[in-house]
RNA sequence: GGCGGUGUAGCUCAGUCGGUUAGAGCAUGCGGCUCAUAUCCGCAGUGUCCGGGGUUCGAAUCCCUGCACCGCCA
C-alpha cells in the first residue's frame, strides 16, 4: 500500500501567505514520516494556472497567460525550497499531461451522458467567475464582492451531480475518516441532507473566458477551474508518479490519495465535487479529505487591507524553517483555527526549542566531552524506563499521525525530551564524576542521556528535517538521516560505544525578549508622537508643504482659534471593543475627570494594548454617538501612510487630565 | 431562518464508558541544582466545569431549557 498526499493546487496568482505554509508543511511532515517507515511515498503540490484572474493580471502586464504563470509559479516554488518541503512533484494545470487527463475524462463523461448541455440564466460575477441567483443579490450586487454583477443567459454544460447525492451521503456515513475532522463531516452530511443536490456548471463559454481546458466535444467552450483543478489530484499520479508506483500498486497508483489535505473554505469543493466527479468517472474515491483551520493574525483575520499577511519566507527567514515549522504544527491541533503571532512564536522556540531540547543537547553533549573526552560511553547497564519510553514513541507517533494530529505527536516527543531532563537532574553526572567509584554509573547516565538524543533526532526529523540533520551530525552519526528507516534505528542501544561527538553550538538559539519588550515599551508611545511630528514637519517643509502652505495661507488661524480647543492627556482605565463593529473601541478615560470616548482604532489596536496607556484627548467636544454610544471627546491620532491610525502619547509619564498646549 | 458545534485555571486547551481529590502547557510565586543556551529540577496554587432545571447512589460528562460565541448553507 503506498501513501500519497496532497496540498491542493495553489492560484498561482496568489502572494503565498501562512496559510499555503501551513498546509505544505503538514503534508511534508507526513511525507518525510512515512518515508522514514518505509513506505512508497509520493507527495504532490502544484499550482492552479487557468481562469479569469490569471488572464486579467498576465493582460494588465502585457504578457500572455502562460508567460504570466510562469513567471508567477516562481513564488511558490521558491518558498518551498526555504521550506525545506520535499516534494516529489510539482503540478501545474498548464501541463500539456495534465490538459490531456482532464479532456480525455471530460471525453469520457460526455459520452456517458453524465454532462447535459443547459441554457443557463443567471447574474454573473465576472472577476469572481460565479453565478448567483437573484434571490442571493444584496442591492443588485455580488453578495460575495459587492461588485456589479451581469445578467447572463447561455448554454453551458452541466455535470450532472444531482444524481450522486444518495451515493455520496451513503459513502460519508459508511466511512468515519472519509471527511475529516468529524465537526467539517458534520457540515457536509447537513449539507447533503437538507437541500437537494445541484447539478454543477462546468463550462464557460470562450466569448467571456478564454484561459482554460477546450472542452473536447465543444471547441467554443473551456472547462470550469474546478473542474480541471480537482482532477490534477489523479491526473498528477498518472504522468509525473514515477512508473514504479504502478508496477507494485496498481494501474492507478499511487491514487487513490491517502489524504487530500485542505483549508476548510474549500471543503465543499472537494467533499461534495471532488467524490461524485471521482464516483461519475468510476475512479476510486480518496481515503481521507482532511480540511484544516485558518490563521488569525496577533488575534484578527488576515487580509491585504489589513496589511497583516504572515509572509512566511521572512518568518523563516527570521526565525528559522525549523521552529516555524515547528510552530506551525505544535501551536495549533490541525483541524482547528489558530492565531499567529510574534510573540507566541518566540515563546515555543524559547521555552521548548532553546530550553528544553536545545539545552538537553548541549548540557549532554558537554558533559561527554568534559567526563569522556567527546566519546559515547560504554553503558554499565540498560536504563530500561527510559528504553521503554524511547522506543514507545514509535507506536503513538503513528497513532496519532494517522488521524493528522501532530501536536499530539509532537507532544509525545516531547516527554522524552523532558524524562531525560529530569533523569539527569536525578542522576547529576557532576556528582558522579567527583567520585571514581560511580564512573561505572556515570558512564550509564551519559550513554543513556546521549542515546535518547539518538532518538529525538530520528523522531523530530519529519518536523524539523534541518537541525536533526545537524543534531543526527553532532551525534556522531555518519548515515543521512533522511534515508533511515524508522523501524530499524528507533531500537535502543544503536548508539555505538565509542562515537565522537562534536560541539556545533547551540541547536535553535534563546531569542532574548527581555530586550526586546523593554525596547519596545520604550520606544513604542514615543515613535507614534514621533511619526505624527515628522509627518506635519515633512508636510511642511517639502514639497507637498508648500502647496498645502500656500494652501493653508486662508485656513490661518490665530492663537484664539486654538485655545478654544481643549487638548488634555489622559489614562485609559478601560478599553473594550464595540460590539458590532470591528473598528470601534469604546475607552473609559481619566482626564481629570472620567469620561467615556469612542474611538475608530480597532484596525489598528487591540483593546488591552491601550489600557493604562496615556493618551491625548480633545475634550471640550460636543458629546457624539456612534453605534449608540456617546463618545465625550476625541482621541488624537495621527493617520500613517497605510491608513491606520497611530495613537498620540506623551514623551514621558505626565498626570491624566495635564493641559497641553 | 435551517443544520452543526463550542463554553473547564490568568491564557491556550485536554478530560475516554457517568465513578476517587477535575488535569497539561504557558504565565505567576517559592525552593533546589550548577553539567547546560539566565538553562534544568521540585513544590505551590487559585476553578460558580456558562446559567437554570432534570435523570442518577453519583453529572464537566446524559436529557431539557436559557444565554453567549463560532462554523456550514453550492
Amino acid at each position: 500500500m503506498n501513501f500519497y498526499v496532497t496540498t491542493p493546487i495553489y492560484y498561482v496568482n496568489d502572494q503565498p501567505h501562512i496559510g499555503h505554509a501551513y498546509t505544505t508543511v503538514a503534508a511534508d511532515v507526513l511525507a518525510r514520516y512515512h518515508r522514514m517507515r518505509g513506505r512508497d511515498v509520493y507527495f504532490q503540490t502544484g499550482t492552479d494556472e487557468h481562469g479569469q484572474k490569471v488572464q486579467s493580471a498576465a493582460e494588465e502586464r502585457g504578457l500572455d497567460p502562460k508567460g504570466h504563470a510562469d513567471m508567477m509559479v516562481e513564488n511558490f516554488k521558491t518558498l518551498w525550497t526555504k521550506l525545506d518541503i520535499s516534494h516529489d512533484a510539482f503540478i501545474r494545470t498548464t501541463d500539456a499531461d495534465h490538459t490531456k487527463v482532464v479532456r480525455e475524462l471530460l471525453q469520457r463523461l460526455w459520452d456517458e451522458k453524465q454532462i447535459v448541455k443547459r441554457t443557463y440564466s443567471g447574474w454573473y460575477c465576472t472577476p469572481d467567475e460565479r453565478f448567483w441567483m437573484e434571490k442571493d443579490l444584496v442591492e443588485g450586487c455580488c453578495p460575495d464582492c459587492g461588485r456589479e454583477v451581469e445578467k447572463i443567459e447561455e448554454d453551458n454544460y452541466f455535470f450532472l451531480m444531482s444524481e450522486y447525492q444518495d451515493r455520496l451521503t451513503e459513502h460519508i456515513q459508511k466511512n468515519p475518516g472519509y471527511i475529516l475532522p468529524e465537526t467539517r463531516r458534520n457540515e457536509v452530511l447537513g449539507f447533503l441532507k437538507n437541500q437537494p443536490l445541484g447539478d454543477l456548471c462546468i463550462s464557460r463559454p470562450k466569448t467571456r473566458l478564454a484561459w482554460g481546458v477546450t472542452l473536447p466535444f465543444d471547441e467554443d467552450f473551456v472547462t470550469y477551474v474546478w473542474f480541471d483543478a480537482l482532477l490534477n489530484y489523479y491526473s498528477g499520479a498518472q504522468y509525473l508518479a514515477p512508473a514504479e508506483f504502478k508496477k507494485t500498486n496498481g494501474d492507478l497508483a499511487p491514487w487513490p490519495a491517502t489524504h487530500h489535505l485542505i483549508g476548510k473554505d474549500i471543503l465543499t469543493t472537494h467533499a461534495v465535487y471532488w467524490s461524485t466527479m471521482l464516483m461519475a468517472l468510476e475512479i476510486p474515491l480518496p481515503e481521507n479529505i482532511f480540511a484544516h483551520g485558518w490563521w488569525t493574525v496577533e488575534g484578527r483575520k488576515m487580509s491585504k487591507s489589513l496589511g497583516n499577511v504572515v509572509e512566511p519566507a521572512g518568518v523563516a527567514e527570521k526565525y528559522g524553517v525549523d521552529a516555524f515549522r515547528y510552530f506551525l504544527l505544535r501551536e495549533v491541533p490541525f483541524g482547528l483555527d489558530g492565531d499567529f503571532s510574534e510573540d507566541a512564536l518566540v515563546n515555543r522556540i524559547n521555552t521548548e526549542l532553546a530550553n528544553d531540547l536545545g539545552n538537553l543537547q548541549s548540557r549532554v553533549l558537554k558533559m561527554v566531552a568534559k567526563y569522556c573526552k567527546s566519546e559515547v560511553p560504554e553503558p554499565e547497564e540498560t536504563e530500561e524506563e527510559m528504553k521503554a519510553l524511547a522506543e514507545g514513541i514509535l507506536d503513538a507517533l503513528e497513532g496519532h499521525l494517522e488521524v493528522l494530529q501532530f501536536q499530539r505527536a509532537l507532544d509525545e516527543i516531547w516527554k522524552l525530551v523532558s524524562f531525560v531532563n529530569k533523569y539527569i537532574d536525578t542522576n547529576a553526572p557532576w556528582a558522579l564524576a567527583k567520585d571514581p567509584a560511580k564512573a561505572g554509573r556515570l558512564r550509564t547516565v551519559l550513554y543513556s542521556s546521549t542515546e535518547a538524543l539518538r532518538f529525538l533526532a530520528l523522531y523530530l526529523h519529519p518536523f524539523m528535517p534541518g537541525s536533526t540533520v545537524k543534531l543526527w551530525r553532532t551525534l556522531g552519526q555518519g548515515e543521512d538521516l533522511r534515508e533511515i528507516s524508522l523501524d530499524k534505528e528507533a531500537r535502543w542501544g544503536r548508539l555505538k560505544p565509542g562515537t565522537g561527538l562534536l560541539d556545533e553550538g547551540p541547536l535553535f538559539p534563546r531569542i532574548d525578549t527581555g530586550k526586546k519588550e523593554r525596547e519596545r515599551a520604550k520606544f513604542e508611545p514615543k515613535r507614534a508622537t514621533e511619526k505624527a511630528i515628522g509627518e506635519m514637519r515633512q508636510k511642511l517643509s517639502g514639497k507637498e508643504g508648500k502647496d498645502m502652505e500656500e494652501k493653508a495661507a486662508d485656513n490661518l488661524i490665530s492663537i484664539d482659534g486654538l485655545t478654544k480647543v481643549e487638548i488634555k492627556t489622559g489614562k485609559v482605565l478601560k478599553a473594550e471593543a464595540v460590539e458590532g463593529s470591528n473598528k470601534l473601541i469604546r475607552l473609559e478615560v481619566d482626564t481629570g475627570e472620567p469620561r467615556q470616548i469612542v474611538a475608530g482604532i480597532g484596525n489598528a489596536y487591540r483593546p488591552e494594548d491601550l489600557e493604562g496607556k496615556t493618551i491625548v484627548v480633545v475634550t471640550n467636544l460636543k458629546p457624539a454617538k456612534l453605534m449608540g454610544i456617546e463618545s465625550q471627546g476625541m482621541l488624537l491620532a495621527a493617520t500613517g501612510p497605510d491608513g491606520e491610525p497611530s495613537v498620540l502619547m506623551p514623551d514621558r509619564e505626565v498626570p491624566p487630565g495635564s493641559k497641553i498646549k
